[in-house]
DNA sequence: GAATTTAACCTAAAGCCTTTCGGTTTTTGC
DNA sequence: GCAAAAACCGAAAGGCTTTAGGTTAAATTC
């Protein structure tokens, strides 16, 4: 087969090809991309600078999901909150693809644009550019580390005998179903309330 | 090659390997373990359950160092902030097996028991049962998000063109060089002062 | 102490995966 | 019209995971 009239892929297809895979099997390799799209594992190396390239289109796709109207509230403390419900929000639909972003840098540059933005929020809010990152950070890893709970609904920590746990296994039957929710809201309720204390 | 007279092979010099290749290389591989070893790699299989048990191997090194007295302090919330700084610490020694880790539910029993403790100190504070999960996931979303942030690399974004990006640039070169501490004890305080209000 | 069983290591091989190289044809741009 | 680029393919190198079956030493049993 040659060049076909017209194209059987794009990056696109790609893309959401690979996030369809991630969601369902927690991982996704080139040759399967192209058994689903009905095309030669190498020609899916034209469009996308291999595995790696694969994961920056993930990136982009679940990045997407974020609004960036988000940062334009005012005032600056509503806009990061609302961005970082965004974020998670964006997360939760896809949790599985969080153990592949994580590990590599960023480099889409609609994701490196919202960064941006998120930083010109905190320094016209009066911060010090030296507090900007560590402040994107501490609410990155509060809407990540949600994320990943809600990746693994049972929780991390499975308990095989209720009979050694009590206490635990009490708890857990005491929760609500909204629980991942429900930390969501108190972490990052935390966090602003530091992060607002930060400033001045 | 036949039974040595002394073994070659054992499951902690399996584990130590496995956790001094993720350490340097952030990954491991079964091979790579059999050739550090001197071995062939069918014979890593006698000892372990191949891939996942290696991991398992490195889950139980990581989490040995999580320190069980910290939630015997005192007052309560003392214990659950000990108790998430040494939480953290144990991935902090070896961040890069965190992406390994958080992919799958731990079931080690003395991490069940940690957390039965931190339901016990909880409930003996005064907390109603329904707000014990709920409080734990909290701090852990902080925890594994944290843990998250230290396995990513030194350069989370990468620049292509500072112009693009003016702003973000000038915050990762302002930022100090324990961006991730400074990250995590902000949100951990957060998190805590809100838990605190919580009561009563 | 001899026979049997188990343990530790091996070779070999199947079947994945990532990535690159060099074709073939079709479209595009001048 | 013709050169260049684009889109796909076959083939292949080299890595990984895992299993199956062989060989010999150690441990156990009688």
């Amino acid at each position: 087969m040659a060049r076909p009239r017209t194209p059987l892929l794009d990056r696109a297809r790609i893309g959401a090809t690979a996030l369809r895979l991630v969601d369902e099997q927690g991982d996704f390799s080139v040759p399967q991309i192209a058994r689903e799209l009905g095309v030669r594992t190498a020609s899916v190396y034209h469009h996308v600078d291999g595995r790696a390239g694969v994961i920056e289109l993930l990136r982009e796709h679940v990045g997407a999901a974020i609004d960036p109207a988000t940062l334009e509230t005012t005032p600056w403390d509503a806009a990061l909150e609302s961005w970082a419900r965004s974020y998670r929000a964006a997360f939760a639909a896809h949790p599985r693809t969080i153990p592949l972003l994580t590990v590599s840098p960023v480099r889409a540059p609609r994701v490196l644009a919202l960064y941006e933005r998120a930083c010109g929020v905190l320094l016209d809010a009066g911060f010090a550019a030296s507090e900007v990152i560590p402040v994107i950070v501490a609410v990155e890893n509060v809407v990540l580390g949600s994320a990943l709970d809600l990746a693994a609904p049972e929780t991390m920590w499975e308990v095989a005998d209720p009979a050694d746990t009590p206490r635990l296994a009490a708890a857990v039957a005491h929760a609500g179903p909204h629980r991942a929710d429900t930390a969501f809201e108190l972490s990052l309720a935390g966090v602003m309330e530091r992060v607002r204390g930060m400033r001045g």
